[in-house]
DNA sequence: ACTTGTCCGAATGTCAACAAAACGGAAGTG
DNA sequence: CACTTCCGTTTTGTTGACATTCGGACAAGT
């Protein structure tokens, strides 16, 4: 049983400003202003400031002295940088994972990679998919069973949800024909103890996603929504 | 000329309380009382709090609610984790400094080889050795050319600092006897452009710190300073 | 003896007012 | 016309006061 949490009122509002910004709604480059986000969340500047600092910690918003704070933009270095990172993590997660997780909760793994099957089959939508798809790796993460490299993928998470919702906004139909295999693939390696094997296969994974929405990025770059 | 930047009342007590962390005088496990902090430097509570929220995000730090900071222990989890998470990492960055670096950057990286094993030979103090050895890992980061890597990095320096004092404190000779010539391995292979196995070396170095470490935390746990 | 309930001191969480800095436009200057 | 300077507005940084929560001590009940 999961040891119920109390978390105040800064953790509560990084949850609705993060919730707002993977819906678009501050677009990506836009500035999040403290007294703005206080009112509508009924809440005091404190509380606000401190939710921000979670979410820079997150990686997904970034801030300068007397500035305020901005959310990200997908630029192809930051693209580069952040998926670069989340490469040596996850090759690390699928080590761990597959040196040291039982065979049930690895068949688990298996389970979600089917449910994301089912979801692709019946035709849900981009960021249906894309939820279970993080959820694979976040179950991947906590299978690793350590709690500072789940920190650190934290650190990479948000940032990683929010392009590739842009890839899928920008429309990549390649992403519904490979999402599936490649996750069973990678489960298949885990399941069979590969560790080496699982740890390049999660590395090249994520590299292909990078040059994927990087290729995308220089061919049609997304729309600079300042204002 | 790098620019100097401002950077408010947190960052600058973020900046005292880690030094005196790492002198040792709040020592691991010990509460850190926000009153107290902000009497001693003279700032409000809310500056050491957001400066407090600093520390935790470099992990040198824990804190739950209502319940306040502490500052970390060297438990055998805490050190694996932390010195696993950090293999990966400066995995990443060797591969990286070897494939992007320019010659002269990575000549640069022997001379402070050079100052380590001068230092040594002089007879330097510990702390003095471990401000060198670390000062060599800061610039193989910067040199990784990755702004997330480094971030990532800063997210284990300080818990790695205050694990590789405890180390020394409790006297590990051998770590004077090995130092220079893991350093100068690595900028060897880096050198010389070998990637892979600048990469490898890497893990493997950080894998060798981390396994000396537990098993002195075994055979001599630190005294458990509460009060 | 062990659990349960209540109180109290201490520390953190939250808030709203004050101070400092940055942005933008108007006025002035070459 | 380009450029700089000034100044008001806007936004963030900082502070001290108030509200909430925690942990332990102590007492009552089983």
């Amino acid at each position: 049983m999961r040891r119920a949490r109390r978390r105040g009122l800064a953790h509560e509002a990084a949850d609705r400003i993060r919730e707002s910004i993977l819906q678009g709604s501050p677009p990506p480059g836009a500035p999040l202003r403290e007294v703005d986000l206080a009112t509508r969340l009924d809440v005091s500047r404190g509380s606000v400031r401190e939710g921000l600092a979670l979410l820079e910690q997150e990686g997904l918003v970034v801030s300068q002295w007397h500035r305020g704070a901005r959310v990200i933009e997908p630029t192809p270095t930051e693209v580069d940088e952040v998926y670069t990172v989340r490469g040596a993590l996850e090759r690390l997660a699928a080590h761990r994972a597959a040196t040291r997780a039982t065979d049930s909760h690895l068949a688990e793994l298996a389970g979600l990679v089917h449910a994301l099957e089912h979801a692709l089959a019946r035709g849900a939508d981009a960021p249906e998919l894309l939820r279970l798809d993080l959820g694979f790796h976040d179950r991947l993460y906590e299978l690793a069973d350590n709690t500072r490299l789940q920190r650190a993928w934290q650190a990479v998470r948000s940032p990683v949800h929010l392009f590739q919702l842009t890839r899928i906004r920008l429309g990549h139909p390649h992403y519904r024909e490979v999402v599936v295999d490649e996750h069973r693939a990678l489960t298949d390696l885990l399941i069979r103890r590969e560790a080496e094997a699982a740890a390049r296969h999660a590395e090249a994974h994520v590299a292909s996603a990078r040059d994927a929405l990087m290729r995308m990025l220089r061919s049609r770059p997304p729309a600079t929504d300042d204002q």
